[in-house]
DNA sequence: CACTCATTGACCAAATTAGTCAATAGTAAT
DNA sequence: ATTACTATTGACTAATTTGGTCAATGAGTG
């Protein structure tokens, strides 16, 4: 199907991929243009038209591949027999940094995608059971032993509270180096920072 | 100079400022549409430019208008000598939720144009001293009796988790209603659930 | 040389853009 | 009823942008 794409050399291949997410994340399906993709990336029109035929095709390309790439990663850690959920967001949130460092519009993309309107292709995302992410999140909250928290506190807004955090703090990170090179996004320094507010909340909420 | 539009009734007024402010917000200056406003708006084309002589006009009339409508409401809260972090965010945010109510698209804009890039109003934003809500934020974290909370957290940590726990919060709010009446946004039923919030944070975080 | 595939960018009809302006509707005063 | 005034309309324009095409060129292989 996208042999032909495939068969690019993966720089091309990224240039491409990350020129068109970031448009269609920004501006939705309707709004994108395909004349700035390509300007973006680098190729010509016709370039572009050869590998995904029209528009449509190539916005339902990205959501399958980056659903794909969701998926592969992220279910192993929340199907994973890990009990703690302050592990387990901390895992989850270490490979979402991972992944922006490779696709900073990915999670943009997938969650507007979730909202989008337009006619041309509500049905077929429709179609891609969108269901599934919900349902990855649900597994997030299996399986928890919930004899880790304190006693005398409300459960679901701990859960709540750990999840904001996690969520503010990889907003954070993604407001900080916008603009600047990506490699500057940096585990070395990211993670120690935010097991400084894990701490916090593990010395909080847990017994 | 915008007399003419502060005639109209405030219906009026509040449908053109509504269209305006989420065409703004949702696709920036460049790419929003007057028609798409006046459509919106339920206004003919001339009008609007009849009021507001060009888009950039619209855009930084907005711009003001709400600046001044934030200030207005929360400098009192913020400047004020509630010593408590917690009762202060409480405040901070229940009036969030209040202003987005009358103008859902309010705090996307100011956050936006923040960040705008239009080479066609760039300069205008910088002179209007976007640091004033920077400095608003600084107030927010000015002021506070550290000794409230517990002794063996790390005090930034902690700020920082009320923070994201009421954004979090108020983001969920806001996609609860998107699409529906705004009048569902009810106070009545958010503020308890807010305060569940709260209480937990409380319960863990102050000695 | 020929054959194949990757790649280009000028080109197209259709749609959309910000903004204009002559015409009309509405209201109030005379 | 007439005048004067403003509020409001929407057809119109020139310019730009849209998704998509296609004949031409480039590059590599045998």
């Amino acid at each position: 199907m996208y042999s032909k794409f495939f068969n690019l050399r993966t720089e091309k291949q990224e240039r491409i991929i990350n020129a068109a997410v970031y448009e269609f994340a920004n501006k939705g399906f309707d709004n994108a243009s395909t004349n700035e993709i390509v300007k973006a990336a680098g190729i010509s029109k016709g370039l572009l038209f050869h590998y995904f035929n029209n528009k449509k095709d190539l916005y339902l390309f990205l959501y399958d591949y980056f659903l794909e790439v969701l998926m592969e990663k992220f279910n192993p850690k929340i199907d994973g027999d890990e009990k703690d959920f302050l592990k387990k967001c901390r895992d989850v949130t270490i490979l979402k940094l991972d992944l922006i460092k490779i696709y900073p519009d990915m999670f943009n993309f997938l969650s507007n995608a979730h909202f989008e309107e337009s006619v041309e292709i509500k049905d077929d995302l429709d179609k891609r059971e969108k269901k599934m992410i919900t349902e990855s999140f649900s597994k997030l909250y299996s399986n928890i032993d919930y004899n880790l928290f304190a006693e005398n506190i409300d459960i679901e807004s701990a859960l709540k509270i750990i999840m904001w955090t996690l969520e503010g703090f990889s907003n954070q990170q993604q407001q900080k180096i916008k603009g600047k090179s990506l490699i500057n996004l940096n585990s070395e320094e990211i993670i120690p920072e935010m097991d400084k507010y894990l701490d916090t909340l593990r010395k909080t909420l847990y017994r």
